[in-house]
DNA sequence: GGGCAGAGTCAACGTTCGCTCACCTCGTCA
DNA sequence: TGACGAGGTGAGCGAACGTTGACTCTGCCC
């Protein structure tokens, strides 16, 4: 086959096809030969440039997971409103993360256990910074005395797990319960409980409250 | 090889360690030939008895999904005490049935998107149950003026997913943070700051507060 | 006793898997 | 000019995969 162009970055090519093809089919389901086809190339290229599937995957996960610079989005929120802010910050985050990019949705939710590097991978890279994001601003709330006395770890890591099992679990919403549900709709109703419940005066913030 | 006893439930053999091997290595990781082999019998075996590998790890959700009355298990719990009561039953039976059946937790997090029908079942027999006990007592309580107004099936649906998220992910939790934590202490920190969110006067609730 | 159905074995089918080898074709640079 | 390395091809390796067909054994019923 005649080679009309010889693209100038071949790895970045194969690494996009191989993204969109484990995060559809999962690692097992997904062969090199599909990938090197998908890409236009023969399998024996994809080994010129990775050491093997496995080495693949995990270059995958990581380019996936490094596409976003979540502790540098929510640093500019650093300090800033009350506790709901910042809750409604988190979970907005992550919704239009999981929106944005639903490769990296499927990865986090396909990641076997044969695979249990890539897991871990995407838990560092991308769980982790909202949890430690939360953690700061909480437990900075709760010396200033407007967060109760809760264990700030507990509490974020939480938090997070709703919102993230919220973004992964979308599709089965519609399907059992027939409406599809607006994310939006979603942090409108949780986040305020979620203050609520964690605030020292039982009233949710001096914000805003009319919606 | 000379078959010393046949036992009588064959069937029920192969489906008890295809279960495990399912749970352990996923359903592409898992072959016939290995699920023969721990079950003692040859792969031909196997298919006197079910039709394929498909069906064969259909049958093994629907019966791990079956072997747990969550249903029947709640119900005694219905109408009685607070709402911070009925939180903490649902994350108590939760956490219970992640630690007494491991196997079901692995299945559950490993559900690839081929097998997209095994994941909605285990999405119907096991998390419908908690969410439509948890709807119906929200909302008894929301007409009794115990809860504030909100919308009783999306709170549900998230507690319930931040429940499930905490049992999924305690094994990264340990990883990353070094110290294993308490399932007791997850649910003393996180049920009364939900259960307060929740209420209508701010604070928990009349039941014992000192812990 | 004879036929039969269920349960199991053995051997193999065709396919797909991850991976490798020998070879080719460029652009670069001394 | 010519050596060379990066990047590509085509063929094919051995192994593992799901699945099947022909056969055997065994208990049960007529």
């Amino acid at each position: 086959m005649a080679p009309e162009t010889r693209p100038a970055n071949r790895r970045g090519e194969i690494l996009d096809h191989a993204s969109r093809l484990f995060s559809a089919h999962g690692y097992d389901g997904t062969a090199i030969r599909l990938i090197a086809r998908a890409s236009g190339v023969t399998e024996a290229a994809i080994y010129r440039h990775f050491d093997g599937k496995a080495q693949l995957y995990d270059e995958v996960i990581r380019a996936k997971a490094r596409e976003h610079d979540i502790a540098g989005d929510l640093a500019a929120s650093r300090g800033h409103g009350s506790v709901e802010d910042i809750l409604r910050v988190v979970a907005n985050h992550v919704l239009s993360l999981a929106r944005r990019d639903p490769e990296l949705v499927r990865l986090m939710s396909n990641s076997s256990l044969e695979n249990d590097q890539g897991r871990a991978t995407i838990f560092r890279e991308v769980r982790i910074p909202y949890i430690e994001f939360l953690v700061e601003e909480i437990t900075r709330r709760m010396a200033a005395g407007e967060v109760r006395r809760i264990d700030p770890v507990i509490t974020s890591r939480c938090f997070v797990g709703m919102v993230m099992d919220c973004a992964l679990n979308a599709g089965m919403w519609s399907r059992f319960a027939g409406v599809e549900v607006d994310a939006q709709t979603v942090i409108c109703n949780n986040v305020p409980i979620f203050a609520r419940g964690l605030t020292n005066d039982g009233v949710a913030s001096p914000s805003n409250d009319g919606v």
